[in-house]
DNA sequence: TCTATAATTAAATATACATTTGATTAATAA
DNA sequence: TTATTAATCAAATGTATATTTAATTATAGA
């Protein structure tokens, strides 16, 4: 036994997702190359072949994470419509793709501390994280601007909607109460409302 | 070398409260004993006589954790002042106190996990967890049914607060733009906010 | 068909802990 | 003072696990 039928053959995104899965499942350092591997039949050593560490794997599972979410949130953000419904369509889109992937999105919640030690990774992550809060902060400060919203402090309020859309992961279960299109648009209009203005509807 | 003179010696509240800070800088699986050890001043095999193992000790910190804020919300709870107002005081009280506990109540939000697969310590986990969501539950549904707040769907909105409050441990830092009092007051605004009725003020 | 390369394995390495054990010394109660 | 107990340590135990190595086999291209 050694290389198996093409047919049989591992793909990188595969073992991207099963470390997704078992970091979730176990955390990161609670995880083993051996976990990982098992999830798509391959022995530990074998990891190694795509991925030169453990740690990398986990950077490779945070930035797969953080893009998806981004460019999602971005796509919805083009065109010109009214801050409040692009708002609410952001909020909307986040949630639905954090549940959609939700081992990955996990994974970039409470794992990417385990990296916040690593020079370099560091700032990569948080320049990735950044650039997302700022999609939020921009449609927020012209709904502010537009006079749409009420002026609340930008800042706390993104950190407040991030601590919400992100703890999703961790209480949403599949066939629950509510679907998941029913849990986004009760959140959008949480925060929604939370930010119309005195007197207004 | 051996016992150290009385005014030297460590109590089990240092232990706890070291093992949170390990906990919270390297996490439950990243942290040895020895590293809780060391910033009490003592070597990892002393710490049994205190906890007979980690997972007792990660317990003993959760469990503090829980119980300090539902003590503290649950002491504002008291008497009757209308919802809005036991509301906003519950959600200041809540943040100071984690800011003011960072470490535990860090420890409490992401290292929950690595317990929740112990059974027996899983369901008295979620039994204190339930009960500090309890004691806002039953706020915001008085505040319903006195036509204080919109009707919103009080599960989701409950565990959309919670995010938002645990998050909080995760961007605060000491000495930031703002105090915590003005971070407390600016999330319990937003919270109030979204739950005015239709029309109100 | 032959050859180079890719994918894979089992087994070896090396280390890093959690926990246990058996002393040793301070404090305290008798 | 003396025994008992509490607090502590250094050193052993044993296991778990990331990573490396050397071999093996499938695949694809010439």
């Amino acid at each position: 036994m050694a290389r198996k039928p093409a047919d049989q053959t591992v793909h990188v995104d595969e073992i991207l997702y099963a470390a997704a899965i078992i970091f979730h499942r176990k955390g990161y350092q609670g995880a083993t190359m051996a976990d990982i591997a098992a999830e798509v039949n391959l022995t530990a050593g074998s990891l190694y072949h795509y991925f030169p560490s453990k740690e990398d794997l986990l950077m490779a599972v945070l930035d797969a994470g953080l893009s998806l979410i981004t460019g999602k949130v971005r796509d919805v953000i083009e065109g010109d419509d009214p801050p409040a419904d692009k708002l609410r369509a952001i909020i909307t889109i986040h949630i639905l793709s954090e549940i959609d992937n939700i081992h990955i999105a996990t994974a970039v919640i409470f794992e990417s501390r385990a990296l916040l030690e690593v020079p370099g990774v560091r700032e990569q992550y948080i320049r990735q994280r950044d650039t997302l809060e700022r999609l939020y902060r921009d449609v927020i400060e012209a709904g502010i601007a537009a006079g749409d919203f009420r002026a609340v402090d930008v800042g706390i309020f993104v950190k407040t909607l991030f601590g919400a859309l992100n703890w999703v992961n961790v209480w949403y279960r599949e066939g629950g109460r509510l679907s998941g299109a029913e849990i986004a648009g009760e959140i959008a209009e949480t925060f929604l409302h939370a930010l119309t203005p005195a007197g207004g509807a």
